[in-house]
DNA sequence: CTAGGTGCAAAAGGTTTGCGGTTAA
DNA sequence: TTAACCGCAAACCTTTTGCACCTAG
């Protein structure tokens, strides 16, 4: 019987992979991103960060974020020009932005219907980004 | 026989609908917007505009951008984090960015196929935004 | 005439960088 | 031992703002 992976194990392995050390900073960065899933900015997640270590300092929390999102382990989530967020889930979905309460839903792309872009011949898709913004149903009711 | 109406009428017809002056800062900003429609930052809009207006400021360009934005006449393009790019092109499109020459391409979205989001009950889109990254078909085969 | 617009300079706000000291492996 | 990493502060860059002067309507 297979033992499924934790996305903790997920952090070992990636991490251990490349050239990378397993600090007490960046598994607490990200065991922040893992608990509360709501794409905090850098800012939030260094607020969050400083409770139970107090000494981390923002550009430290940058790093972290910025070596995490170099391996693959957290997606960044881009609404306008507003502050970058930040998503440990790595299953492909898109963004809804509430642009009443804030609020950042994950939503589901049906599998493959959303990468049937149609392109002019030779180009290569890498990355694609999809964020939508409008009311959701707790604000538009009321 | 209806004569189309052109591109500049629509500038007339906005313009003068809200409270809003026709200054000539204004006219030449959505002017080079029109002429050269690679989607060009603020910046560059400014370093242009100059050329034909010396004493043009930055902070026009950018106050002219925002109410070309503000009443319809020009989009808002994003790319990850990158300054905002500017857009004449109001059909429904979303954005491809060559990761290799930076070139921005306008993308077709084939009518209404991508607005079908799988949204919960409730949550009305007021706007989305759809960007790729990748390859164009030059950078491609070079 | 006057509300809206312009130009300049300063400030804001997110992110990056340089650097001396620290630490995981 | 040592290359990677941390914390701090300064720098960077895009965008916004405050304000005195100007101008389209």
């Amino acid at each position: 019987m297979k033992i499924s992976r934790t996305q903790s194990d997920h952090y070992d392995e990636t991490i251990r992979g490349g050239a990378l050390r397993d600090t007490p900073q960046r598994r607490h960065v990200y065991d922040l991103l893992l608990g509360k899933r709501d794409h905090p900015t850098a800012t939030e997640v260094f607020l969050r960060a400083k409770k139970t270590m107090p000494s981390i300092s923002l550009a430290t929390v940058y790093n972290s974020l910025e070596t995490l999102v170099g391996c693959g382990l957290v997606k960044q989530v881009h609404v306008d020009r507003e502050p970058t967020r930040f998503c440990p889930n790595l299953d492909e979905h898109g963004h809804f932005v509430c642009e009443k309460c804030g609020h950042v839903y994950d939503i589901d792309l049906a599998a493959g219907r959303h990468r049937q872009w149609s392109l002019p011949a030779g180009f290569i898709v890498s990355t694609h980004e999809i964020s939508l913004r409008g009311l959701c149903a707790d604000c538009n009711e009321n």
